[in-house]
DNA sequence: CTGTTAGCGCTTTCAA
DNA sequence: TTGAAAGCGCTAACAG
């Protein structure tokens, strides 16, 4: 823990001034080769390394942009962190991390720290919305961009597509023959989302495919249930014990078709001979159990990755599209097959 | 995105002094209260939020602590993450996140970074090592502290116990009557940790409780296996085939025992009637799989939690103990019985 | 209790 | 091509 060198430290090394070093590092200016080479040399003798505040300070930029997502353990909000991570590493900028504990207050105390200076823009993943949100993001000082927010006009947003995503995979459980198609809704609604765009979305693509099938639409197939595991599988459960049953169900997301694939093992159903599955997002989990899910692809990678350069872009008044709607994908996997 | 309020225009609009809005804010100082409820007012009613930046400058910190991770794919190292994240915030300060991606390379020079001013403190979870890392960080400006990390006796460690969660399970295995115990090794050496002292520590733990309770160590039950599922998979297999196949297996880390778990499933036994599973970690995950998964808890949040207390007690020269090791303990759920 | 002065480390004028 | 001066916003030290 030494103490810092600064660029004084430097100009006196290589006998040049203060001035004469912050141009020789930092290279627009015009400056001879010669002393140049002889700053770069003194600069990196004494290991200097340039003091982020002053230059902050200075520049009035911090080269940090903020993140600020509910809940790391859920990979769904780990892996956008990743894309989003790589992003800004790539232009050169550092990534501040918030969370949020999916508490909205909370989520408020964060956006005004974020926007006040800590960073230069601030990115947002499936925001709560409590009732002043919106409006604070508005008068932010900084660029925020959104992700999975929805009925969002006037702040940049990134958002995957859902409806021909849930439509694809309707289609191929009913190019494989199943009439009978449990559909497994999603969380409730949520102030900033009051229709759950998509939550209704996925359910739309749904109902287009059987209309598109001609297989009549069953309400008694549509069952509330929720994210995460435990409530798939209360789901999967309720929707195995009618009368007439599903012989395949399509969850809200991945977490929601791992506890589906439980009830039917508990029910003594194998997966995909008895019972297909499909899930929602293709967290990486998807991809390594067993049997391996047939699911739709979210580009949860690609929307952090997007949304990063969405808000450099704005930062930088490249003034792209503000709304970007990234598409979805069916991944077909082995948890999928004819039906018995 | 307005311009930032700064304290010249409070001090203006409360019609005191800069240095007044100054003390006012940052209480310390002795202030009439009138005065101070002057500018308070003042502050809200123009929106002051400091300026970080010169924060630091003049305070030579910038509150930030660095935060270096392989992979936030996955719920270990996530898990680290939240916990050093919530004893951040809870000091005041906010987290920069970095991560390696696994490349040794890519690891120096966030080190190099991170170490260099824009944070007060680093915390680097498992590190990879390469050759010049040690010595990098003991140059750092910064202090360092390293989570699962060993050998490493210069720099503050904060690593979990291994060797009595993985006797505990062992123990809990045999009590309830199983003798032939598998055991699935985890990952390969890495510069830093020559002997994986963690992985050691486990085997070490197994053979004790072993020894202890008079059963012969049997080789021929230790198979290599790996910290991911289907390398799990891949080990149950093999373990199963053996001529005199265990009826239990103690699996590397709780992904590897899903992978195990599924090996069993595929041969058509069932967990825990016919084989019982035991992992190590015990992520998220571990509680919401069917069957629960028995495990042995490693305090990850604890662990970032620490971490990140111990970084900013060595900042406010507490001088701690430099090296803390976390009790884990044993979780039983429903993936282990008694044997057919 | 309040105000003045000065300077943290950097870079953008502007002048030499 | 190089240097001198000034100031980003804040607060410690010292006067008043």
């Amino acid at each position: 823990m030494r103490k810092a060198v600064t660029v004084t430290d430097v100009a006196r090394h290589a006998g040049v001034s203060a001035m004469t070093v912050s141009k020789a590092l930092n290279g627009r200016d015009r400056i001879s080769e010669e002393t140049r080479a002889r700053v770069l040399a003194a600069a990196s003798e004494l290991g200097y390394v340039a003091n982020a505040a002053a230059r902050s300070l200075r520049g009035g930029r911090t080269d940090l942009l903020g993140l600020l997502v509910q809940d790391l353990s859920n990979q769904y909000f780990a892996e956008i962190v990743r894309g989003a991570s790589e992003a800004i590493r790539e232009r050169g900028l550092d990534l501040v991390l918030y969370t949020s504990s999916n508490d909205p207050e909370r989520e408020r105390q964060r956006v005004a720290t974020l926007s006040s200076g800590v960073s230069d823009g601030l990115i947002i993943v499936a925001p709560h919305g409590s009732p002043g949100l919106l409006e604070q993001l508005q008068h932010s000082r900084v660029p925020v961009v959104l992700i999975n927010a929805w009925n969002v006009d006037d702040l940049p947003t990134v958002n995957p597509e859902n409806r021909l995503g849930a439509r694809a995979a309707t289609e191929h459980l009913l190019a494989l023959g199943h009439r009978r198609i449990g559909f497994v809704t999603g969380r409730p609604d949520s102030p900033l989302s009051p229709e759950r765009p998509d939550g209704v979305m996925r359910l739309q693509g749904y109902r287009e495919a059987l209309v598109a099938a001609g297989v009549a639409f069953d309400p008694t197939l549509l069952h509330p249930g929720g994210l995460h595991l435990p409530l798939g599988r209360e789901a999967g459960h309720d929707l195995l014990a009618l009368p007439d049953p599903p012989t395949a169900i399509f969850a809200a997301n991945d977490f929601c078709a791992f506890g589906v694939i439980e009830a039917a093992r508990e029910r003594g159903l194998r997966v995909p001979e008895d019972l297909s599955v499909v899930g929602f997002d293709d967290v990486p989990m998807a991809g390594q159990v067993q049997p391996a899910l047939t699911t739709v692809h979210h580009p949860l990678h690609d929307l952090g990755h997007r949304a990063a350069t969405l808000l450099l872009d704005l930062l930088a008044d490249h003034a792209p599209e503000r709304h970007v709607e990234l598409p979805s994908r069916l991944i077909v996997r082995d948890s999928t097959a004819p039906p018995a």
